[in-house]
DNA sequence: AATAATTTAGTAATTATTACAAATGTGGTT
DNA sequence: AACCACATTTGTAATAATTACTAAATTATT
């Protein structure tokens, strides 16, 4: 069940809480960018003792070590995804999801040119999701 | 002096205040990206009766009558850019600085092909800025 | 100058995040 | 398996950014 979540904080010297597995395994089964409230909120479901001081502090240190990233789109709140293959996102402002986005951009080297040293790389997006322009084309 | 602002602020049918004039002149002048609290200390300066409320006020109706701009690059508070052409920004982990980017992607078009609606697109890059790498150069 | 509608200033309330300290759990050692 | 040094979890308090609210002042118009 937790196997791969147990192997990846090993890998990254991070030590085992079923805390941090549980969160860890909600990042990767749910690639909704959720906030903090939210995974907490859907964790203690399960598990009614969990603090949210924790799930600040274990996204804290999977984003430290590499294992999620953190996303800055909405402007309000941290949102946390999973860490897969680059992509970038698309935030909806009428229904508020953002969406995974796989479009690459070839300029990426070129950030190199420009002198500074290039860590990371977001790409967001803003507009109407493909979801709500169909919902108003069904009014009309 | 204010000739400019006022014109952009007629034009966008905003009823023109020196408050909202001072505050769009301000980020014309200081392409920085300034904070809401760093405008507020700075024109405060100049006008000791203004408020924090008015600074939030009136970069919202800036923003929204597209003058300018907002940045959710750093993830703690929102910073704003007065609208020129589109470009992207790049946050340097170790001072801070957010410095503008003149790349353009030509991927962009693409994205219609996935079905949404794009309106806005914000390239983030982040990393360690050519000014504090040769900082460290210095000290080896 | 009078008026109606909008904006400002000041304060209170809300929301996201961080700080802190006592209780508990982890990984390694005997 | 019991022990131990150290790290983590909880729960609460503190901070920081933003929003809500209202009386007073200002704007654009007549
Ligand atoms: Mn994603
Ligand atoms: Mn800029
Ligand atoms: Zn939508
Ligand atoms: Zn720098």
């Amino acid at each position: 069940m937790f196997e791969k979540y147990v192997r990846l904080l090993k890998e990254s010297q991070i030590k085992i809480t079923p805390q941090r597995l549980e969160i860890l395994k909600y990042l990767d089964e749910h690639r909704t960018h959720p906030t903090v409230e939210k995974i907490y909120s859907e964790l203690k479901e399960n598990n009614p003792a969990l603090s949210k001081t924790t799930v600040y502090n274990s996204v804290d240190i999977l984003l430290n070590h590499g294992l999620i990233q953190s996303i800055t789109i909405s402007g309000s709140e941290l949102r946390y995804d999973f860490k897969r293959g680059m992509h970038h996102h698309f935030l909806c402002k009428k229904c508020g999801e953002i969406i995974d986005i796989n479009v690459e951009c070839p300029k990426l080297g070129s950030m190199l040119e420009c002198g500074h040293e290039v860590v990371e790389v977001h790409g967001y997006f803003k507009g109407i999701c493909k979801k709500c322009i169909n919902k108003k084309k069904e009014k009309n």
